[in-house]
DNA sequence: CAGTGAGCGAGCTTCCGCTTGACTT
């Protein structure tokens, strides 16, 4: 492992000859631009992004450490946080093509971007390379000759406390990572995952959706009046809405509350009726402009393109995903079309400035453009800013006319938005004009009634008439370019209604996210990076915390456990100011006043509140994670509470193994049960029914609806229909039987007693689905197969008992009576002959011990500690080595031809040292919630999925 | 959420942020 020393960087050599220099930029591209700029004596070569990472798991940790406590996490979280870096397996060979080019240079450059990451990829670069040489950190943050010279010739030395602030992101984002992704994998679902940036972006939009399901519309009418200002005016006629009935402000949308109330009480309601005796009562009367009142409209263009409004616009007005953006983006970067596309900048060049201007004048005219060059410096919180904005490549933007034949459809389509964007970014100022009219009469009923219009008219269009950004659809709004033209009127003006139309309203639940606003969002928090936000979406997507709905992002009920979950027990991780406090932190320690290690101790230890850092002050991550875990209770985290149902009870959503399910307790109503006895109700959920749409009555739906599975189809035998399921146990087929005849309802005498008799009748054929077929495929034939099981092999011929075939807890097997066997494959239970059975019967059961004592697959040295001969066995988890106490499995990488005694040694030593704690655990927490249920589940056979959340 | 007879060694899942091909279809 390696620590850092200040001034690992030093001075230029001072050979007789033309240096030679190698320079290493993160970019490919970039690497092939800068090169002319530099001459022969360079050469430049990209890293391609960074080269070393922390180890994703068990399989990358080099041998060495394996046995470390510190292993699954890659950092020595007890020797002040050092870092385990591995060379990731796909930079190898780019890493020996560094190396051999370094042998030829004399001075190597550190051309990397100039951020944390890019100091960071410098360092790690060193590190790796461990050159000889002389090394310079050279920064540059435009691609233009003299830019790439200067900063040839102007070198600095490797910013250690930048390193180390990425560093410290860079830990804590794999503390936070690995440690409460397992808390997930244990108390909702294996697999999951959290982390600082996926974990806030879920319960954005678990949080939006809960408001949606909080939501109550409510209802207000207004009247909607076509007035007609006289033959003069123009245009003749427009609209005007009722807003005031005798001074009193009619509600609008914006008066009421989420929950369907009025904000405030100075407003007057107007309801169905009301709006309709007054329409009614205003026909004929006189109207008469009161008030006009104008104001100069302005607006001024939008900024160039960064990453994060690139991918909103292209979201909107291209309907690209955020991922399909990107990958348009990158193919015109590559081919020189477009400058780099992960940038959180929206600085032009003064080139591009020039260029923008210059395109402008040609094609809209000198007073289109702004009389001095914009520069939009407006700054994204936590922005690096290493790179310039999103806009057209070189000094002369192509139009996209000359690029319509070089470029495919998407691309063009990009490409002409970028270029839009970026010429209307240097273009004048849009201007107008905004009227309000305020139009009153006195209705025939008395009241006072005002109508208001607005309008807007763009007098200069400015840069709208290059780029006018579009606004989201799902959450409403007006476009910069909309106009709506009212007359000229003035005060005192008298007007005529011609149309008098009550118009009814309800209130709308705040909009769902879009890939777009979700990632403006973030952005505004200052979470993520240019180069995640797409792959943000990715894992949310991924993981199953998201779903999309046309382009609305939905929440997954598992995302509800799971953000309900990081909410109660892990607050302070999935605060909205989170990272922006780490941010904070990252740049004190960036600027040498805070320490990496001092900061990671009070964030994965705790302990005394220093001076470290704000996130650092929530107490230790460690044991934080160690006492939530008995504190937890998966049951709990897993049902989501609704609301209650018509008689009061608590509906829930329970989030299962096989998908969300709805629970209620009511009364058992079953024969025998205890006056006040409660049992489970459940139903099935659709699929992808979005939260927010279930609703009281569709949950009673749902409950009266009887489960079912896939319909197979009939039985010819038994006119049965066939149905595929998904059961506790796995998936399986039955049939479904006809209804008992109705009993008679008597009213006077419940006929609970009756009915329970007639159902608990004839039961259902069921029968496991072979591991070979799956829900999806099975088909008729299959399942009527199944059903045939358990089937009679024949009687044993010694004792005349009957031997059956069929399927169990832990696969295929005969039966004679209490004696039982397990059979080879699952193809026997259909054609073994009693001949083979009786044959099997022969043999003595195999259990325990004796059913594993097959041959070893080799044998090995003896243990090195222990001094016991070990060897290789093939179990059901696979190849492992045992020394016939201590048994552990083979790690991926390791062959059960090539394994040497050393390394088997070393996993045995790891076993060891990892004790029984597994066990441990698994039992206590089997005793913790429900004694009977859980020991059932703790015996059932790993592939079939225990059923720990019953 | 169907319901049926044993007892054996776990190991893996997971984070965020930098970059492109090399693969497949």
């Amino acid at each position: 492992m390696a620590t850092r020393e200040k001034g690992a960087t030093s001075g230029t050599s001072g050979t007789g000859r033309n240096p030679r220099r190698l320079v290493i930029v993160e970019s490919p591209t970039k690497a092939r631009k800068i090169a002319p700029y530099l001459g022969r004596d360079y050469v430049v070569e990209a890293s391609v992004g960074h080269i070393r990472d922390l180890p994703r798991g068990a399989a990358d940790v080099p041998a060495k450490y394996k046995g470390e406590s510190w292993a699954r996490l890659g950092v020595d979280v007890d020797h002040d946080f050092e870092a385990l870096y591995v060379v990731s397996p796909d930079k190898r060979a780019k890493v020996t093509e560094l190396k051999s080019l370094l042998k030829d240079a004399d001075e190597l450059f550190l051309a990397t971007d100039p951020d944390r990451e890019g100091e960071a990829i410098a360092w790690h670069l060193l590190e790796t390379l461990k050159p000889k040489v002389p090394v310079r950190r050279m920064v540059f943050h435009e691609i233009t000759e003299s830019a790439i010279r200067a900063a040839a010739n102007d070198t600095r030395e490797l910013d250690n406390d930048l390193v180390d602030a990425q560093e410290t992101r860079r830990i804590l984002d794999r503390l936070y990572g690995y440690e409460v992704s397992p808390v997930l994998w244990k108390k909702v679902m294996p697999k999951l995952s959290a982390g600082r940036v996926q974990s806030v972006a879920t319960r954005v939009v678990v949080s939006r959706e809960r408001d949606r399901m909080a939501f109550r519309s409510a209802e207000y009418w207004d009247i909607l009046a076509k007035l007609d200002a006289g033959e003069k005016a123009s245009p003749r006629t427009f609209g005007a809405r009722l807003v005031s009935v005798d001074g009193s402000r009619v509600a609008q949308g914006r008066d009421f509350g989420a929950d369907g109330q009025l904000k405030s009480s100075s407003v007057t309601v107007i309801d169905e009726p009301y709006a309709r005796r007054l329409a009614e009562a205003l026909g004929g009367v006189d109207l008469v402009v009161s008030s006009a009142e104008s104001k100069p409209y302005t607006r001024k263009p939008y900024p160039p393109f960064m990453t994060s409004t690139l991918q909103q616009e292209a979201g909107r007005k291209l309907r690209f995903t955020s991922e399909r953006t990107m990958r348009i983006a990158q193919r015109l970067y590559e081919n020189g079309y477009i400058t780099y596309m992960r940038t959180d900048s929206t600085t032009l060049s003064e080139s591009a400035i020039n260029a923008a201007r210059a395109q402008a004048t040609d094609l809209y005219g000198a007073e289109y453009v702004h009389p001095t060059p914009r520069q939009f410096t407006r700054k994204v919180k936590n922005a690096q800013e290493a790179h310039e904005a999103i806009r057209p490549a070189g000094d002369v933007f192509a139009t996209p006319g000359q690029l319509h034949s070089s470029l495919d459809t998407d691309e063009f389509r990009l490409y002409e938005l970028i270029w839009q964007r970026t010429v209307a970014s240097q273009m004048a100022d849009a201007r107008g004009t905004t009227l309000t009219l305020r139009i009153e009469g006195t209705a025939g009923t008395g009241e006072v009634c005002t109508f208001s219009a607005s309008g807007r008219t763009i007098t200069f269009a400015g840069f709208l008439k290059a780029y006018v950004e579009s606004v989201d659809e799902l959450a409403g709004g007006q476009s910069d370019d909309a106009e709506s033209r009212l007359p000229a009127l003035e005060e005192g003006q008298a007007v005529t209604a011609t149309e008098l139309e009550p118009d009814g309203h309800t209130t709308n639940p705040p909009a769902r996210y879009t890939e777009a606003s979700l990632i403006k969002a973030l952005e505004e928090m200052g979470i993520g990076r240019p180069s995640t936000y797409a792959s943000i979406i990715k894992t949310i997507l991924d993981r199953g915390y998201v779903y999309k709905r046309g382009s609305a992002l939905v929440p997954a009920w598992v995302a509800f456990a799971v953000v309900g979950l990081l909410e109660a027990h892990f607050g302070r991780l999935v605060d909205y100011d989170f990272t922006a406090a780490m941010e904070d932190d990252l740049d004190k320690i960036a600027e040498g006043q805070a320490q990496r290690g001092n900061w990671l101790s009070n964030f994965y230890f705790g302990g005394d509140v220093g001076a470290e850092g704000s996130v650092a002050r929530s107490g230790g991550l460690k044991k934080m994670v160690g006492t939530r875990l008995e504190d937890i209770d998966a049951r709990e985290v897993n049902s989501i509470k609704l609301f209650k149902d018509d008689e009061g009870r608590d509906v829930y959503v329970r989030v299962g193994r096989f998908g969300p399910y709805l629970e209620r307790a009511v009364k058992d109503s079953s024969d025998g049960a205890a006056p006040d006895a409660v049992v489970s109700q459940r139903a099935n959920l659709p699929d992808e029914l979005p939260p927010d749409e279930l609703t009281v009555e569709y949950a009673e739906k749902l409950f009266a609806t009887p489960q079912e599975g896939r319909v197979l189809g009939v039985d010819p035998a038994s006119g049965n229909e066939i149905v595929a399921k998904e059961g506790r146990f796995g998936p399986y087929v039955t049939e479904i039987l006809p209804e008992p005849e109705a009993p008679q309802e008597d009213p006077a005498k419940p006929p609970a007693k009756k009915a329970a008799k007639k159902v608990a009748g004839p039961k259902p054929r069921t029968g496991s689905l072979l591991k070979s077929m799956s829900l999806e495929t099975i088909t008729l034939e299959d399942a009527l197969r199944l059903l045939t099981l358990p089937r009679v092999v024949g009687n044993d011929p010694a004792t005349g008992e009957e031997i059956t075939a069929q399927n169990g807890r832990y696969g295929p097997y005969l039966k004679r009576g209490t004696d039982s066997r397990s059979l080879a494959n699952e193809e026997q239970m259909f054609t073994v002959t009693l001949d083979e059975a009786v044959q099997i019967y022969s043999q003595p059961k195999q259990r325990g011990r004796q059913a594993s004592t097959a041959p070893p697959l080799r044998e090995l040295g003896k243990d090195s500690a222990t001094d016991k001969p070990m060897v290789i066995k093939d179990g059901r988890f696979g190849p492992y080595v045992t020394d016939g106490e201590t048994n552990a499995s083979l790690r991926k990488g390791d062959e059960v031809e090539s394994i040497t005694d050393a390394r088997a040694s070393e996993l045995l030593a790891d076993r060891r040292a990892r004790g029984p704690v597994a066990k441990k655990t698994t039992k206590k927490a089997a005793a913790k919630k429900a004694p009977a249920k859980k020991a059932a589940a703790k015996k059932a056979p790993a592939k079939k999925v225990a059923a720990k959340k019953a």
